[in-house]
DNA sequence: CGATTCTATGTATACGTATTCATCCTTGCA
DNA sequence: TGCAAGGATGAATACGTATACATAGAATCG
């Protein structure tokens, strides 16, 4: 290396000056270190890698498409980026990319893989945690069991939406669910379900089909169509909520009017004035905060244990669409802060 | 390597037979593939970027904050992954940490740097491209000339929607920008107001102070208590226009019947009935592609000559907060195909 | 049939780092 | 002064790959 012969050392000298100042001489460190300065040296991450065989590199599958993914996204990066590991990201738009991204990722030898689509099946999961790879399953909660997973807690969250519509007196709850397939729609529909029957009011199920707002804006139609509207609309998702409040609006339905409505996720937009929605607030920090660190912790464990899998709670946020006083809406509030913990920030 | 002498050959010759399969023996290649299968071999992409100085991997540092900037990094990572990179994320939420990013990112030897931020220091930029690094500005006009840039065409794109505004008979018309120092903001306004005064309309400017839906909501107040309304409200971005259509709504202002409004961006929920907003719509994946492109090949030239930049024409979208009759809206178009061509889709 | 070209493969090396082991010099203590 | 102990550094090696070079066998051709 330049940079030693520079400072009149050996490369081995340089290494220590950068991993382990303090066996160095004093004079020795400075003289290395301002050649370094002079010649623009910066260590090299993927010798680094090569030798230690950890990339400080974390993966995240996620799909390419819809609000909640994204916001997800920003939270891995900003947690990977804390705790000094960074972040590839794969993005995908069709699930049958995910074999060719999947088979891509595996090239790198990534410290974690953080597998991010409710839809990914589970057999797949089971062969591609034998490759050693430490992967986890994001809001997936069917791999719990299989592979480590994080998610929030969907029945809980559901059921604690249906019990606030139970308490405003809805007797006819209809759930509309994004993808029947999908083992979150499932988890949350069951919670709602629950909790509504042993109220005594009843809860069917409605597909949209995918969870976007034209998927929620086009179920608007079938609902704005029946012959008498259900007391309130549980919604799967946030984006499909609001395509459902803009699709009824077509229809001259309104929440709270016509009927209520909850969604499920918190986006940002469900506390922007023009939603005002009432739904299940994910706290994706900490979500992500966990996916990440069981994602570098890693799986010593044989693959005869069960993996660990964390349930976080959600929080319920209260909006307009569930609102039956004439309360003035309250201010937008900053999405900055909102669960979002300084934490320790070990830099560098 | 223990496929090779699983195979019964050299190392040389399996590398050989990943890289050049046809300049191995048809039976030597079966052997190899079989035991690479048998052993779940898959070839190191850390050693192969040790080796050839080049890792296939391009960074994004991206603000974390904001609709826009997800959708772009979507977008990155749709068309780096077409042609086989990665797309290596840096979310920042602090301008200030920018710097120790960029410092980390200098260890990983990227293909590539895209950075869009629009308030990174020229001067940084500057510093920053003599490391080598091939880097690329995104959406930040001022840096053309000293690094390679991609941006929308900022100007020309106002200038429509300005025009727009004018046909419509708006004279005086206010322009409500994110954040005065950026320089899309300023390419924003200068584009607008050229055009208005050119029609004989005013032109004022007033700056919201961010580029987020609060701050839109926030400056609304500001509007709601003018003795008399402008005719037109150009706002500088989507999101921002959201935010003040929600609070001008507030004061029982609404568009397009109180004020015309722009937004300028395009993001999905620009048509989202709910808003309906007339915006000039980036053309993300082109854009992105570009970038990409840049990114990736590299600034062979010596810093004395002018880096290469280019600059895409975006489109004007009508929505119903410029339209003067009383049209049925249009439905809501999916938001998948837009601008997103097939493209050869380089696998593998 | 010998000389030559071509094809398939092995050998050796370099990429830039982390780390073990050995070495040398300094310091403390008897 | 002599010796042990410890502190600072150098030499050597390995990580897994790509590739230039060498080599051996096969095939072509006169």
């Amino acid at each position: 290396m330049d940079v030693a012969v520079a400072a009149g050392v050996s490369q081995a000298t340089v290494a220590r000056c950068f991993n382990t100042p303090e066996v160095v001489a004093a004079s020795t460190r400075k003289r290395i270190e301002a050649a370094a300065e002079q010649l623009g040296y910066v260590p090299n991450a993927i010798a680094r890698s090569l030798k230690s065989q950890s990339t400080n590199i974390v993966g995240a599958v996620v799909p390419a498409v819809g609000e909640y993914w994204q916001n997800v996204v920003t939270c891995f990066s900003r947690c990977l980026t804390a705790s000094g590991r960074q972040l590839l990201l794969f993005s995908f738009l069709d699930q049958a990319d995910v074999d060719d991204t999947l088979e891509a990722v595996a090239q790198y030898r990534l410290d974690g893989l953080i597998l991010a689509s409710a839809t990914i099946a589970e057999a797949q999961l089971a062969r591609m945690r034998q490759t050693g790879l430490s992967l986890v399953a994001f809001n997936h909660p069917d791999a719990a069991g299989i592979v480590p997973s994080v998610t929030v807690d969907n029945e809980a969250g559901s059921a604690e939406l249906a019990r606030h519509l139970a308490d405003l007196g809805c007797a006819r709850v209809l759930y509309v669910g994004g993808v029947a397939a999908a083992s979150t729609d499932r988890a949350r529909f069951r919670g709602a379900a629950r909790t509504l029957a042993s109220a005594g009011a009843t809860c069917n199920y409605m597909e949209a089909g995918a969870f976007t707002y034209e998927a929620g804006y086009r179920a608007a139609d079938r609902i704005g169509q029946l012959d008498r509207l259900p007391d309130a609309v549980m919604v799967g998702g946030d984006e499909v909520a609001f395509g459902m409040l803009d699709g009824l609006r077509q229809h001259g339905i309104t929440a709270p009017d016509d009927l209520l409505m909850t969604g499920f996720d918190g986006l940002p937009q469900a506390s922007w004035a023009g939603y005002d929605l009432t739904t299940l607030v994910q706290p994706a920090e900490q979500l992500a905060e966990h996916a990440a660190e069981l994602a570098a912790k890693g799986l010593d464990a044989p693959s005869n244990v069960v993996p660990p899998s964390v349930v976080v709670a959600g929080t319920l946020r209260r909006g307009r669409t569930t609102r039956r006083d004439d309360e003035p809406p309250a201010p937008p509030q900053s999405r900055r802060g909102r669960g979002c913990e300084p934490q320790s920030r070990a830099s560098r």
